[in-house]
DNA sequence: GAAAAATAGCTGCCGAGGCAGTAATATCTG
DNA sequence: CAGATATTACTGCCTCGGCAGCTATTTTTC
């Protein structure tokens, strides 16, 4: 703090017009946030072997939410890529099944295995007692308002044409 | 939805006791909405060769608020390993320097070189604007109020105990 | 009906963040 | 003052998500 004049360099303070404690402390705040959360959930399950990705799959699933790699990928905005990996893994831990569907070839439909089922209830116990952690002291109003502008701030990113800009290589 | 049953499987409805449609929305639409405003930092920055967190740094350096990079990481919340990466390929174009401290032969005093001081504004000035149109149709009260719950999140995240549980190797 | 486009799932690759370990230096303790 | 502890910066290593490309299959188009 109040260092800057002290390190002796021509700053031109003039060019700092941009409301300075501003920022982006609610993109900041909100990578906090969420990244308290993710925490929270993955130190929860990793006494059983998930992480929160993982039981978010089997959740959709479970609730029948999606049936297939497709569907999840859509539902929860991820990366096919990515979602064929965590499929591979929670099948290897046995909870739930890939199967081939007969009417389109080209899907694998997703199935819960009784295995995945049974945990279910304590997984889904455990996310709430995360949540509810992070919410406490949250009125059901507030919860609400909470969704309403994180809601909000979606749907000005999605109508904005502002996520356009095809790359071209070098990144560095 | 409503397939639960209709998949024949024992079920044992009592044990879906949590909210069905609650679930961890708060989160989703968390990382959503950070994804978006991401996304859309990056591809406004991107004519700059630079990418949001890049930016940040910048920002912070530029604003006095940070002096060495263990201070950007207390303050970021980031990591140290990826933090030295940045301010790498920071100094690789010019847009900062390193300098030993003399007082403290540990530290490297990070300065904001003249490159950098000059596009500051411009990338300041996009940060606001992609900030802005994220935020449109909000109130000042509005952003203020969604910047109070996230810190509240963000309290109860640090004052609950939830985030130990020490890990032990395998993942997969 | 054949070519073209779309869709599902998968794989390899890349960049990025988190973690552990290291060297150098500084500070604290007895 | 000597040893223990802490801090700074840095480096590999690991995992994970996003992207591009590929095959198989289905749907659309002419």
């Amino acid at each position: 703090m109040s260092r800057r004049a002290a390190t002796a360099i021509a700053t031109e303070p003039r060019l700092v017009a941009q409301p300075p404690q501003e920022g982006l402390s609610v993109g900041h705040l909100m990578g906090r946030a969420r990244a308290s959360l993710l925490a929270s959930l993955d130190a929860q399950l990793e006494p059983f072997g998930l992480n929160g990705m993982q039981f978010a799959v089997l959740k959709h699933l479970g609730e029948g939410a999606a049936r297939t790699a497709a569907d999840l990928c859509r539902f929860m905005h991820y990366d096919t890529g990515a979602m064929t990996r965590i499929v591979d893994r929670l099948e290897q831990k046995g909870l739930l099944r890939r199967e081939r569907c007969r009417d389109d070839r080209r899907v694998v439909l997703l199935r819960i295995a009784p295995n995945g089922r049974a945990q279910l209830p304590r997984l889904l116990a455990v996310a709430a007692r995360v949540l509810g952690a992070h919410l406490a002291g949250f009125s059901h109003a507030e919860v609400d308002a909470l969704k309403r502008y994180l809601g909000r701030m979606i749907d000005n990113g999605n109508a904005k044409g502002e996520n356009q800009q095809p790359a071209s290589g070098s990144r560095s």
